[in-house]
DNA sequence: GCTTGACCTTCCAACGATGGTAAGGACTAG
DNA sequence: CTAGTCCTTACCATCGTTGGAAGGTCAAGC
């Protein structure tokens, strides 16, 4: 009876952890198993199917919404591959403004660098950038619409 | 009297909403500054001066822990500029990480879509290459460290 | 006085995706 | 019977920021 689909055996078997296949069983990702007796979720081989597709999806970056789309494409018979590839293409220019963002932090941040000895003396051209860089600020907020800049999330 | 450095002056001049401003001092980021007699806070020059940092350096994108050490490292004279470089270069480090994750991913799928006619027909390479992509899934965990692959923070 | 409106205060919740942990029930092997 | 592993729900944390609610304060006008 160990073959049995509980919930471990398609974390196992997916890579997806329980933690998260519950989760997207709240958020309505995944459709509500079957359960036991005892309560435990039964699944079937094609929530195993739908959970490897989600994954992947997640691996390329895609936000749950865009995933959620794309399984409902996915699943249905009458789509065209013109939608799927819009979304496809939508998420990758997400990507590219994502790579530019970094790239031009990077680049500032390179060009303080350039300019720190970086020894031991107190001297230092990046807490000066930090500290005197933008003229004023109030106009500034147009400009700065990075809120997404989001650091490492793990 | 208007000129009193109260919460909202010092927000329009520094660019940082109140609500940020408290929260930058709740989590310790920000010292606390006195109270007018009714509760409100009522600032310094000196605090203007370190909101500016703080937005710089969250404008390049540096994390609320590094930024605390940089204040740290801003406020001491006795510093080296050689930690203030290892800091940014570190960052530096973890820019390029994800910008190299995100290519990755922008190149994985800039692949798919490459096979994808885009039109009327149902037939979909992409949503093929998410079904069917990895063959098993309980290897694939310890190559796929890629945890901190967050989409947009919006 | 009394009202209006802009400002301030604190506390609580949310986003997105995931991890952790706790308390308790269910199952399986010895 | 018991030990150990699995399952259940439920809440808290992350990370930075924003939003709202409910209420106090202040400066102005009538």
């Amino acid at each position: 009876m160990s073959n049995q689909l509980n919930i471990g055996h398609v974390a196992s078997e997916t890579g997806i952890s329980a933690k998260m296949i519950r989760h997207y069983e709240t958020i309505g990702l995944l459709n509500a198993p079957k359960r036991s007796d005892a309560g435990y979720r039964i699944y079937e081989h094609a929530d195993v199917h739908k959970l490897r597709f989600i994954r992947q999806a997640r691996n390329l970056g895609f936000p749950i919404e865009q995933i959620r789309e794309l399984m409902g494409l996915w699943q249905n018979q009458r789509r065209t591959s013109r939608k799927v590839k819009e979304l496809a293409l939508e998420h990758i220019a997400e990507l590219d403004e994502r790579i530019r963002e970094l790239q031009d932090i990077k680049q500032a941040i390179t060009h303080l660098v350039k300019h720190c000895h970086g020894d031991e003396r107190p001297d230092c051209p990046i807490l000066e950038g930090l500290a005197n860089s933008p003229g004023s600020e109030k106009a500034s907020k147009a400009k700065n619409n990075k809120k997404h800049l989001k650091h490492n999330g793990g």
